[in-house]
DNA sequence: GTTAATATATTCCATAGCGATATATTGTGC
DNA sequence: GCACAATATATCGCTATGGAATATATTAAC
């Protein structure tokens, strides 16, 4: 099934949702970037992929500001993974930016005309 | 009604909704740049907010893409004002793209965990 | 021993949003 | 008559950032 030019919106529409999908993982408990990406991809069934250009930069940055938070675990048999785990205030971040998306869904829906979305 | 960062959210993911919108405003009869960012502002009660610099540059990608058709209106007591009306390969492009986006929010709705948003 | 999957990382480029700014016209209040 | 706000279109220049390409390292499979 492949929309014709759906592949730029969605590409578009990625950037802004990164963050919340994110935030929104590693909620109930910490997770490594490549388990985030593989969640994301499959999740969406494929409507959301990220590429590890974005992903890795996303975590940094994420983790800079206070919002995430990074620890290296090494496993005999396994490559180091770094574990992040939503912060305080990632907590209240999140939060924020989930009343944004429904707000800012709502108002697409509305404008662009789509039934119970 | 204020949210923490939701500025941020919402500048990146209207990026990827901006084309929705506009086509979704230009369906039903032709509107001019000025009356389709105010439409936007209004109807999504400020979730989504349109500058100037980003909407007219789009308007000309997209008519320049053959997805909306402009002309000049004259008209006496008034500014002229360039009217866009959706073409067919518009009409096309515009089905794709709810879709798309339809196909998008179910999914951050289902990766953010957020209910009947 | 080669390939695939896992896992993290960076460089470089093109795109594009937006603040600032400009121009022109019409309507309103004083 | 004049200042000001609203309407309407337009562009420059800065900056952020997404993603292709690429690299490195480890483990599993064959």
């Amino acid at each position: 099934m492949e929309y014709i030019n759906s592949h730029i919106l969605e590409r578009e529409l990625k950037k802004g949702s990164a963050e919340l999908l994110i935030l929104s993982l590693v909620e109930s408990r910490p997770r490594h970037g490549y388990e985030i990406s593989k969640l994301i991809e499959r999740r969406s069934e494929g409507a959301v992929r990220f590429n590890v250009a974005s992903l890795y930069p996303l975590l940094y940055r994420l983790e800079k500001r206070g919002w995430i938070d990074g620890r290296w675990v090494e496993k005999a048999g396994q490559r180091r993974r770094r574990y992040y785990r939503l912060t305080p205030e990632g907590r209240k971040i999140l939060a924020a930016q989930r009343r944004g998306w429904q707000a800012f869904a709502a108002a697409v829906n509305r404008i662009a005309g789509v039934e119970h979305a």
